[in-house]
DNA sequence: TGTACATCAGTGAACGCGCGTTCACTGATGTAC
DNA sequence: TGTACATCAGTGAACGCGCGTTCACTGATGTAC
């Protein structure tokens, strides 16, 4: 809400921008990514109804740039918490798991705009890079397995979210994502090739 | 649209609540749960804006409903692929994946007015008597790593199910359902009892 | 330091719109005798 | 079979509302000289 490291450029109002940014935020965290209004948004930044409309061309340009942000505050998570696999890729490995659940839990109104039905996500980010990938590729998973273990280690991560989200995860999803990613690791171990 | 089955009983319209369901799954599935409006299911039906509150007292009540039948229609698909795991326990696992993306993809109305944020889902249902606990039971796998492995097994499918839905599979859902299911419970097998 | 000017963030009134919902009504259907 | 009546699904006009967006404006800030 206060931020002082912010409210120090105090042009007219401030970083609208930003405050715009950050009260939709909590508007979708609190009733989706299409229950909020841009009357909501400047109303809760203390501001007339056009005034938004100095900084965004439109409701949907607002929404998209939350979901641009929302991507990238998932990266940079996602990236903090691989740390180059220190101090060693197993733990590491889970404390992954564990910043996706975190992202969607600290910042649902980004986490629910960037999945939000509809929102384009860019493009894929390429697997190499991202977080995942470097963290499957300093386990020595390479080639076809390493592509479908890190959509089935992504899928199990947002299925988690989103169960906890709407209240139908009976157990800690920090405990799930665990042993499943583990799961996961050993069973594809013992792989057949030819499975 | 035209179910001829239907059409005979033509009091007046005829079902008018089952034809705004029906509108309304469309409408949601084209739009999300939110973006969709009495207006337009009475549009869509033919009849005038009005007619709708003589079936359903809210659009809330409406898409409560919507979300109850969803849940009914999932749990049907999932009975029919288990179908008491013949002809066996394996190829039964399987077709209980398959059956969830189905109705995700076929339904996606029903499916996203079911797991829409904000809708409490009634209440869990009884693991043992859910095809999936019946699966789980039938491999043996009970106590706390049946709780854990089912709950596993459903986020990865909800996460498939949603990273396809947002267009984010690069592969075919069923392949990575099939292979990380088959994981799952190759590395419960392997499992230290202390893990 | 002081003045003149350009910039541009925010105002407030106004618009047209679609929505959810109500209400008194109408007219087709089903039922009792 | 025929008549009288009760039921209730659907009508259409109307309401108040909040929304997204526009527009001419104002007034604070930054800049040039």
């Amino acid at each position: 809400m206060a931020d002082p490291e912010k409210t120090r450029r105090a042009y007219h109002h401030g970083n609208l921008h930003q405050a715009l940014l950050d009260a939709a935020a909590a508007l979708v965290a609190e009733r989706g990514p299409e229950g909020f209004s841009m009357l909501d948004a400047a109303r809760a930044c203390g501001v007339s109804a056009s005034a938004p409309y100095k900084h965004f061309t439109d409701k949907a340009a607002l929404l998209a740039e939350l979901a641009t942000l929302g991507g990238e505050k998932l990266h940079q998570r996602m990236a903090a918490a691989w740390d180059g696999g220190q101090p060693e890729p197993p733990k590491a490995f889970l404390r992954l798991g564990h910043a996706y659940l975190a992202f969607a839990r600290e910042e649902p109104g980004y986490y629910l705009a960037l999945f939000r039905p509809g929102a384009a996500p860019a493009e894929a980010p390429d697997p190499r890079t991202s977080p995942l990938g470097q963290a499957l590729a300093s386990f020595g998973v390479a080639g076809g397995a390493a592509g479908t273990l890190a959509l089935q280690i992504w899928a199990l991560s947002h299925g988690l979210a989103s169960l906890e989200r709407s209240g139908q995860l009976p157990l800690p999803a920090e405990d799930l994502i665990d042993s499943g990613v583990a799961r996961l690791l050993r069973g594809l171990g013992t792989e057949r090739p030819a499975g």
